[in-house]
Formats: structure tokens, sequence, C-alpha cells
DNA sequence: TAGAACGCTGGAGTGCACTCCAGGCAAGCG
DNA sequence: CGCTTGCCTGGAGTGCACTCCAGCGTTCTA
């Protein structure tokens, strides 16, 4: 089974979100302290450290003195936590998600389904935000009009 | 000063949200009672509460046993506060323009500068979500292929 | 080799937007 | 007349997603 060229098995799998954003290095150096993390993703150490926790992000690398290394592949798993943050998906979803990685291939169709579903939700907050942009249309224009209306009883 | 219909000046001003939705009664008959209202919004009794006493709703008309009496004017209010609430505007902001609105005309230019805010906020969110869909669509074909991939190989 | 800077942990605290509770009126019904 | 239903209030509680703290170890710079 060859799909991609990075997408291939595995844990890995779940690694492509987007083009490489910041100041990366190249594989093989990749081995970044929380707090160039921190100004990669804009994420503070804390966040960083509790999403760890909850199991939203896999087991980090650590330096001989305990400190984290994170890896290129861990950035691309941040971006796309990031993207689906901005979905409003919440966090215990991610968690799931986070786990179905973990879990191997044969949780590709659950992970597909979780997409699917996110996919659809995006779509129609989308919708609901261009419901929402006509209606601050109307309300503007309304005040843009009195605005003028105003003005032209002062000049009169 | 004549612009619009309903839309002229002080409090009433800002009742504009959209279609009449649901179950209304006409003018003159538009006394709902708290349940009512919940079936018609979808909030709970202990929100629509909440929300007058943070100062996001206008004082809310009283029968002469001290319940709460809605008009439809208030109905056209929370259906605006509904619509702001889906762009991710904080409560704070809202009830900052209850506010305004309740101060009379002299606010139309800090009405028409927040709503023109929000507008700008809400076309960056619909720009978020387009971003984040390309990054599903792409996931998503990604597992689309490897469950193609996959059937193949056991159909091999 | 001192001191600042950075990182670690478990657990407590924060802010937001609700959500619920206890205790109590008031109206309608059999 | 009692009972249920609906609504009232102030205040406390909840869930989420962080955010911060105390106390400590490690690493870098002068």
């Amino acid at each position: 089974m060859t799909v991609t060229g990075t997408e291939t098995t595995g844990a890995g799998a779940d690694s492509c979100a987007g083009p490489p954003q910041g100041d990366r290095r190249p594989d093989g150096e990749d081995r970044y302290t929380i707090s160039e993390v921190v100004a990669l993703t804009g994420l503070t150490a804390h966040t960083l450290r509790w999403y760890e926790r909850i199991g939203l992000m896999p087991h980090i690398d650590r330096s001989h003195t305990g400190q984290r290394r994170y890896s290129n592949r861990d950035l691309d798993w941040l971006a796309l936590v990031g993207k689906l943050r901005l979905t409003g998906m919440p966090v215990a979803d991610m968690v799931r998600y986070a786990e179905l990685v973990r879990s191997g291939d044969h949780t590709y169709t659950e992970r597909f389904e979780l997409l699917e579903r996110t996919r659809e939700d995006v779509l129609s907050r989308i919708a609901e935000l261009q419901g929402t942009l006509a209606v601050l249309d109307r309300k503007i224009s309304f005040y843009a009009d009195a605005g003028r209306a105003l003005a032209s009883e002062r000049t009169r």
C-alpha cells in the first residue's frame, strides 16, 4: 500500500496540515525546545504541556535531562490541532482522534468518519456565519444611511 | 429624519435580525411568557433571566404578578443576540452594544463601528474556516484513498 | 562560580457562559 | 382546599480550555 510520499502508514499518517510555516529546521536537526515551539505555534508552554497531559499529543521526546524536545512531526500535529481548534471542535474530540491515530491503521475508517463529520460541521458553521454576515450588512447599511441622514440634516 | 418603516429612531432601531421565525403573535397581543420564549428561541429560561441580569436585554415588561411578558421587539432583539453569539462575539461586547442602544441616537456612530469590527471578524472567521476546510478535505481524501487501497489489497 | 534564564511537576486558580438550587409566590383545577 | 404547574429571586455550581503557582533542577553567560 503506497499512497503518498510522507503520508504512508502508522503514526505518521496524520501530519499534513498545510504548508510548513515558520522557521523549521530540516528533519534530523528537529529537536525544538518548548520555548521554540511556543514561538513557532503561538501556544503557551502551559498549553503545550497540558495538551500532552490530556493525551492530545503523542509522547514527546526528552533530552537527557528530561526536557521536552519537539520534532517536525510534532509541529505538524500541532498545526492540525490548531486547525481543528478553529473549527470549534471540542478538545475531547481531538483527544479521541489522537487516540485513533495512536491505535494504528485499523482505525482509518473511524478517523475518516470523524473528519467527515467535522467537515460537515465546518460547512454549516460557514453557512451560519454567512447568515450572520447578511444581518450585519443590513444593520450596518441602516446605520450608514442614518449617519448620512443626520449629516444632511445638519447641513440643511 | 426618516429612514425605513420600522427602523426609525430610539430604542426600536435595533430590531432587524431576519425573517420572523416561529409562531409569533401579531403586535398588540405580543405578551409571551418566558416558556413561550424558550420554545421560540431555543434558549433556556435560566439563560433568558441571566441575559436580563447582565444587561443584555432591555427591561422586560411584567404581568401584574411580576412574571415576565416578552414582546415581539424583545424577540427581535433575542434573534440579533443569537446571530451575534454565532459570530463568537463575547457576551460583554453584546452588553456594550445593548448599552449603546439604550443610550439613544447619539451612539449611532459607535454602534456602526462596533458592527463594522464584528463584520471584519466574521469575514476572517469564514476565511479561517475555509482554510481548515482545505486541510480537512486533504486529509479526508487521503483516508478515502487509503481505504480504497486497503480494499483492493484485500480483494487482490 | 555566581546568578539569570529556562524547564520540570502536580495541583490549584481563572474567565466565560451558562446552569442549577432552594425556598417561595400565584393561578388553575377537581 | 389541597395539589400541581409555572414563575420568581439571589446565589452557588458546572464544564471547558486554559493559566498560573510553588518549589525545584539544569544550563548558559559573565
